[in-house]
DNA sequence: CACCATGTTCCTTG
DNA sequence: CCAAGGAACATGGT
């Protein structure tokens, strides 16, 4: 489920569960997810460890962990199939449980049908990160600085973690719709007033998939298949009616809800771009 | 069987 | 040193 405003809200609702509580446990399923452990020296850090904060930094969650009077921290990240959740200590485990925290009356499970999701207790990965596109230090003189020194098409940019953090293939159709901009512009080719376009389109989609996420209650316990959240083309509403929540990804072919022509797909950088050939320059 | 999928890292090439 | 492109990772859905 993972781009920012997914990670977002999961830590949101994973903090005031998780915070306080202390690892009894640890087991290790698919030793694949540690970076760059082996199962023995993650449960040797981990046992008696208690979960003393939990942050989001672009798609990576932080924990902050306290033993025996010492802080550490321990990335997790969702790759593209990852899940974590609480369940009641004793609860069946999901098929591909990677590796669950015992916390006494509740396990942490992290769950990755395809395993590219992460436990990783070094996290010098981080200062390789841009800005998060929602915080104070993202400025659009130092955006549209980075995006001037390359020619690669707008959209492959956006997804350049050490440009800006937490965009991944869904949010960065959606802005460059928003913004009005050709996903295929070469990224030093945006002028002053398209960058500062889509420097506002980011923020909005990202802050917009944020507040609509937040109010989506959340599968905890990884049964079904309906925490896809935010990336139902459609969802129905409280009224029945379809709601839209994406403008252009995933819709190859629909008409452009802004001005009907069919929306088209295209590869770049070997993944699909969306966008609309009438409203995007 | 073919092709597609929300992400990152590593290797190669220029 | 760099930017850029592509494969690899692994499993499941259509």
């Amino acid at each position: 489920m993972p781009e920012l405003p997914e990670v977002e809200v999961l830590v949101r609702h994973l903090r005031p569960a998780l915070l306080g509580q202390t690892i009894r446990g640890v087991s290790v399923h698919r030793e694949r997810v540690l970076r760059p452990t082996k199962p023995r020296e993650l449960s040797d850090r981990l046992i008696g460890a208690k979960f003393l904060r939990l942050e989001r930094r672009a798609k990576f969650l932080v924990f902050t962990l306290r033993r025996r009077g010492e802080s550490f921290q321990l990335l997790g990240h969702l790759g593209m199939t990852g899940r974590m959740f609480l369940v009641e200590a004793g609860t069946p485990l999901p098929k591909h449980a990677a590796v669950v925290l015992d916390l006494g009356a509740q396990w942490f499970v992290f769950q990755d049908t395809r395993y590219f999701g992460r436990f990783n207790l070094d996290a010098s990965v981080l200062t390789k990160l841009g800005p998060e596109p929602l915080g104070s230090r993202f400025k659009v003189g130092e955006f549209r600085e980075a995006l001037r020194r390359s020619r690669q098409p707008i959209k492959v940019k956006l997804l350049d973690q050490s440009v800006i953090a937490g965009i991944g293939n869904i949010y960065a159709s959606e802005a460059l719709h928003l913004a009005g901009i050709s996903p295929r512009l070469p990224a030093c080719q945006l002028t002053a007033p398209q960058a500062l376009r889509l420097y506002r389109g980011i923020r909005a989609v990202l802050g917009e998939a944020i507040r609509r996420g937040s109010t989506v209650p959340l599968d905890f316990a990884g049964k079904g298949k309906k925490d896809k959240l935010f990336y139902y083309g459609r969802a129905k509403n409280a009224k029945g009616s379809y709601e839209e929540r994406l403008r252009v990804y995933d819709r190859e072919g629909t008409p452009c809800l802004q001005c009907g022509e069919k929306i088209q797909r295209i590869t770049q950088a070997a993944r699909s771009t969306f966008f609309c050939e009438t409203c995007q320059h």
